[in-house]
DNA sequence: TTTTAACCGGACATGAGAGTCCGATTAGAA
DNA sequence: TTCTAATCGGACTCTCATGTCCGGTTAAAA
């Protein structure tokens, strides 16, 4: 592949990622050449459809991915370690809302990182160790715990990051064995209230 | 307003709902006056746009909500009512997994049912005198805990219906007070696993 | 039953996005 | 530097959803 191809195409991802992000995954196909400062026969060569688009954002996702449960096996306490993923996986959320909207589609179009699933997985023994992790909890459940918390993403700001933090502790509160004391909850700026 | 007009606006609401439900809120607009038995004509002349069918369901939803919250209050153990109002809740966004989509913009078109909110706060003065609920958490934070779950619900059947109830036990846990016995995990189903 | 006004339905015009094509250009090798 | 093949860009066509319009029809009142 000739070096400035390889530059378009990730110019292509980040435009698509831009315009996703400020119009949803159905922004007109167009705009991410426009955006991209390519012309649109550049666009198709790259990527045949939106589909093909929607899978190179996947993988890129699903890099991240695999770095996130990096960072997370380096980590000492296996809590903490739980900690470095699921606020990973959430920040994620928070930066590429639409990831929300394509997760029905790539889901069966890219496939599973599974050094990520593999990391979280000893981390979950070393936290059952630890008890630090209530033990009737496992990967199946912690998977799924970041996905819980991008049902807050499309709250508009400032409201997000406050119901964010305060419903991240009271989930992570659920995840403590019993008798755990509960992690306090971030306080909300005054007028903040339902309104 | 002429009664079959009236029940042709209905047709049309509940059209909207299934072709929503199918093909998501970007669904093809006349497909809607089709799947009702009517023509193009009538679909425009109840609703101007996509937003006016929206607006419509939005108020459908709106009153839904009232009931649950009439069906909460009528609950004697006030954990139990919250109970009802997260399910209920929770149970909308099953059943209309397109309310998650249109949420950024109903949030702007439809105004709240402030009857819900009313009785909530009511049974969670209850549930504080009960001492069943952490006394830090309070509406603002309750009021999100279906969204949280609406997270969940383009998981595929049957994996969605087990993880749903294990992150729904895991929630409630984090909102018990300290020290209160943890829920018991609803069983996976064998041969349900990451896979 | 008659009247009338509101309602119904589908044909039609309009516009926007999707996808194709080919001449011009440029990267990379000799 | 020269050559060549791959790449680029934007004009063009086509398809399809949107929204309008008006003759026919039907509900409801007198």
């Amino acid at each position: 592949m000739r070096a400035d191809a390889e530059a378009n195409r990730e110019k292509l991802l980040d435009a698509a990622a831009g315009l996703f992000a400020e119009q949803g995954v159905e922004a007109p196909f167009a705009l991410i050449a426009e955006r991209a400062g390519v012309g649109k026969g550049t666009l198709y060569r790259h990527f045949a459809d939106r589909d093909a688009v929607i899978v190179g954002l996947g993988e890129r996702a699903r890099a991240r991915f695999a770095e996130i449960g990096e960072e997370a096996a380096s980590v000492a306490s296996a809590w903490d370690a739980i900690l470095v993923y699921i606020d990973g996986v959430v920040a994620m959320y928070v930066d590429m809302p639409w990831l929300v909207a394509i997760r029905p589609r790539a889901r069966q179009l890219v496939p599973l990182d599974e050094s990520a699933e593999e990391a979280m997985s000893a981390i979950i023994d070393r936290a059952w160790a630890e008890g630090s992790l209530r033990d009737d909890v496992d990967l199946d459940d912690l998977q799924y715990v970041p996905a819980l918390l991008s049902g807050l993403v499309d709250l508009p700001e400032p409201r997000r990051a406050t119901v964010l933090a305060r419903l991240r502790a009271i989930v992570l509160d659920g995840l403590r064995p019993e008798n755990a004391p509960r992690m306090p909850l971030r306080e909300r700026a005054s007028g903040q209230s339902t309104a």
